[in-house]
DNA sequence: TGTACATCAGTGAACGCGCGTTCACTGATGTAC
DNA sequence: TGTACATCAGTGAACGCGCGTTCACTGATGTAC
């Protein structure tokens, strides 16, 4: 089907306009992902890409919907992986949620942002985001249950831990943290205190 | 000089402008502000916010600067205050940080976010930004030297506070939290959270 | 106090641009008989 | 195996729109003499 040099019918053009908003997303940010540009890139017409999407926005909602996935990939890998102890899956699950941020910097913000995405309701992102969230809050339940985390509504711990590491990969992001500083040591240090504040029954 | 009716000169049309675009940006964020709709609803020319800014980048950088110095201008008024304890006064100010987000959420995005300003080198964006960290770095230098926190890098520390505010803050901007939880106790347990885990000696 | 003049804030019409999207179309593909 | 036909992916030209910005201008203000 595909891999014919410049047939008429792309193959698998849905996947590839995914693929390429995602790779513009990276070069240029968000901002530089036209409906134009994309067609010209893939070698297609402009209009073709409204054979696969009704809109921008859908065309979007997949991109972010795809990182998500990744995203969600990457932390379960860790988590199924062994390690010297629980807690140490737990930080290095931590570690690996702000490298992921900081290799696909516009993708993580799509992923977040309200400003990319007008329809933030979509329903297949909100679950994507939902899946994600629940992962965390069953690996907070289970180490709430071997008494390595204080007790209290896993939810609302589970969102105390996402806030340090969303905001310090945020802020490295944004470009607002020095870059002097030893980013690996600083990530380091935001997931092992939090960690440690959550050991104690929070108020 | 102003209030007079309809005078052909404005009287303060640079500050009418800043302010105006701030209203804009809580209103549509930062995105519904441009350059013909502000003149439109000053009652003034599209033309003549050239006169005061050079371009429209300026300008929202201009209401990037303001809204970091109410920003800062809160958090010091805590710090001024008298309050039971010291901590209690620096769990206050990351409560409060949250709570200005919460309240100006497009003005919030604004400041720290890249996309909306593409030249966030600007001198004045920086500096602003980085008052309001070393106002943050100071306070915790000082919660060291009485051993409340731990000791270490008192600016690796400020990011870790910062990053866990900041993200708790972005996250309930966009959207991402339940509104089914309390907001306020959220809040509070993060702050107690992280200030718990700087109390030892970060590794 | 009166006048000439430099300065500066605001006007309004127009520019060019890039964008998302639509439309009638055409070529390729697969399937029923 | 061959042919007719429905289906669907992609074409290319064009649409309308809102935007930032420019330009030659005009009216108001303040100051020097």
């Amino acid at each position: 089907m595909a891999e014919r040099g410049h047939a008429y019918h792309h193959g698998d053009l849905r996947a590839a306009l995914v693929e390429e908003a995602a790779a513009m997303i990276s070069e240029g940010g968000a901002g530089s992902v036209t409906m134009r540009a994309i067609g010209g890139r893939l070698g297609v017409s402009r209009a073709a890409p409204y054979r696969h999407f009704p809109d921008k926005t859908a065309l979007l909602v997949a991109v972010a919907v795809q990182g998500f996935e990744r995203l969600r990939g990457r932390l379960e890998s860790i988590a199924a992986a062994d390690s010297p102890s629980r807690l140490d899956r737990l930080l290095r699950m931590g570690e690996e949620y702000v490298r992921f941020a900081l290799e696909h910097p516009a993708h993580y913000r799509l992923m977040w942002g309200k400003e990319a995405i007008a329809r933030q309701d979509e329903p297949e992102l909100r679950e994507a985001a939902g899946a994600l969230l629940q992962h965390l809050v069953g690996v907070i339940e289970s180490h709430q249950e071997s008494g390595e985390i204080g007790p209290g509504d896993p939810r609302s711990r589970a969102y105390v831990a996402w806030s340090a590491v969303h905001g310090l990969a945020s802020l490295l992001i944004e470009g607002q943290i020095d870059p002097k500083v030893d980013v690996e040591g600083l990530i380091r240090q935001t997931t092992g205190t939090v960690l440690e504040g959550m050991r104690v029954p929070g108020r």
